[in-house]
DNA sequence: TTGTACGCGTTATCAA
DNA sequence: TTGATAACGCGTACAA
């Protein structure tokens, strides 16, 4: 094992002054163009590669993102992942990745370690807690630090930062209004609780397209499900199950369901089985994220996709920008990724 | 924007040396009472926190692992990173996360780029086109760098290095021997060339369980599937479906499937449903890799689970403990995470 | 054209 | 009990 190469290797080796070195590998015309020659050569039969982490102390930059989710095992997450790496890549940035678990404490843990670390940049989506405390003293914090965040999926407004979001209202009428072209009279709700901004603007963006066909919403076909755990991983999900049930038990002409999530509609799937409803048939479902969950599925799953990857992919470069642009003055922005309905064979 | 609190400004502060106050907060008791209880006020005050580039500098250590794995957007995967970044924090140590989407240039790429972010050490997956190429030189390199390796589940053994795999022989005779304890006579095995070890091992498995039973194995019921890429991704998996269902027409009385991943189970299981056929009780699906689609596919898949979260802790404690052992002596290791059966609907 | 010296933030050794 | 100094590896302003 030999030790690393080192500007003060070679400038001993070569009988010169660690600057001539130095500067010669930067071809500055200040060195002879012998010297130049001999040393470049000597560096890279060496396999010379200067050192990031004396160039990070003197730079203050690390050329490293921080990237806080809730959840990695999640499909939308990953493709996330995968954009923000991609153009992180690209650029010569390296992403450290810290997992929430939804928890706002973690949250502000990860947040400090990573901050300790010296990343150069944040690129966050809140936790579940996070969102339903509103509590957001160390976002701002880590602001008031200098260091940017660029947020994206589940953020927080009242925060001034650069934004990456889906539009959830839109993307929600389109599949409302899709059930609707298709002929469905009595839509079945699923969604989370109000204190997610995405069940939120989604249960709004159904009930616009509602309102657009002069249909009355029906509060006892909007089911809000209320969990704050990551329910894919949960085994006594069953609950969800009976209490989809008990809604066609209550109103049996049902004939489309939109769910906001594809575990919610892979659940509807499972209730119309269980009462015979052939899909689509009977019964069209429409889901909001499209995963690997919705392609597999039977019958696979007509979804509104949040391209995901893309959404990673314009977080990193507005983060990357702005950490480029040194003196901050560019204003905030907030991006908004264009949903697209992706029709398959669960409705007609 | 604050400028960040270093020992300098503390000493300037409070009219003392630079090591006095290093010392103080390292609570040195060369430093009188006084002083620590002074200047450790201060720091904590101002929130004082080293700077861990000065300290990777001086220690040459960054507290870093470097993660190398071929796929994020796959549930396995992300079952491993959850693991490594928990045992990860648990250290202190952060995770950099690189993709090699299954290519070999990238692999090499992204390890070079990891060594000069000065990770301390590698846990790594190795790319479809590294296991067909057979080309290990990047590894070697980096442990003759002296930068340790664990690698995990796409492994290859002749490289000196900690390994974490699963007992894919033994996973894949308990999945066969489970659809021979149901009854299945002739069973379908779904799996990959044999240049990936994992398909290579479980064909062996499925083998080795048809053996125990006296079974003669028929070549044309075995299906190795080709593909480098992702076939997750890919649209035109159609031809999969297709290439199953002409096995079925050829030997119509195959009453089980054995698959070594879920996509091909979902596969078996639609080419079934389009010939009409009952699962469990015309047709026994077994999968290995529990993930999602097993869970929420209908029928849910039985599968053997391969216990990603585990893989990934294991992983990360063997190699935080050779990090912390300092000078290399320790033997490597090879440790194998059981499997479990985890039965459900598709299996009588 | 080359080399010296300093600073980035920290720790450790040695001198006062 | 305290402080000055060197060192980690690099880049650069300035001196030679």
């Amino acid at each position: 094992m030999k030790p690393k190469m080192t500007l003060k290797r070679i400038a001993k080796e070569l009988g010169v002054s660690i600057s001539t070195v130095s500067k010669a590998l930067h071809d500055n015309k200040e060195i002879s163009q012998d010297n130049r020659d001999k040393i470049q050569a000597f560096a890279k039969f060496y396999n010379y590669r200067p050192n990031n982490i004396a160039l990070s102390l003197k730079n203050k930059k690390t050329k490293t993102l921080g990237l806080i989710i809730p959840d990695i095992v999640h499909n939308f997450f990953s493709k996330v992942i995968s954009g923000i790496e991609h153009v992180a890549n690209l650029n010569g940035y390296n992403v450290i990745i810290a997992v929430t678990n939804e928890s706002f404490d973690k949250e502000v843990i990860n947040m400090e370690l990573l901050v300790q670390s010296n990343i150069d940049g944040f690129i966050m989506s809140l936790s579940k807690e996070t969102l339903l405390k509103q509590d957001k003293h160390h976002l701002q914090e880590t602001i008031n630090q200098g260091i940017p965040i660029v947020m994206f999926d589940r953020v927080l407004h009242e925060i001034a930062c650069d934004k990456v979001i889906v539009d959830d209202v839109e993307g929600s009428r389109i599949a409302t209004q899709k059930l609707i072209d298709t002929g469905c009279k009595k839509i079945l709700l699923l969604t989370t609780g109000d204190f997610i901004n995405i069940g939120k603007l989604r249960t709004q963006g159904y009930l616009e397209a509602l309102g657009n066909n002069n249909i009355t919403p029906d509060s006892d076909i909007i089911l809000k499900i209320n969990d704050l755990g990551n329910l894919e991983k949960k085994q006594d999900n069953r609950d969800l199950e009976r209490d989809i049930n008990q809604i066609f038990e209550k109103v049996p002409d049902i004939d489309g369901v939109f769910a906001v999530n594809e575990i919610y509609a892979i659940k509807a799937l499972n209730v119309a089985r269980q009462r015979g409803l052939r899909v689509p048939e009977d019964l069209s479902v429409v889901s909001f994220s499209d995963g690997i969950l919705s392609q597999h599925s039977w019958p696979s799953l007509t979804t509104i996709s949040q391209h995901g990857f893309k959404m990673g992919e314009r977080a990193a470069s507005i983060l990357i920008n702005r950490l480029a642009l040194e003196d901050e003055e560019k204003e905030f922005v907030t991006e908004i990724i264009k949903t697209e309905l992706i029709e398959r064979d669960s409705t007609r």
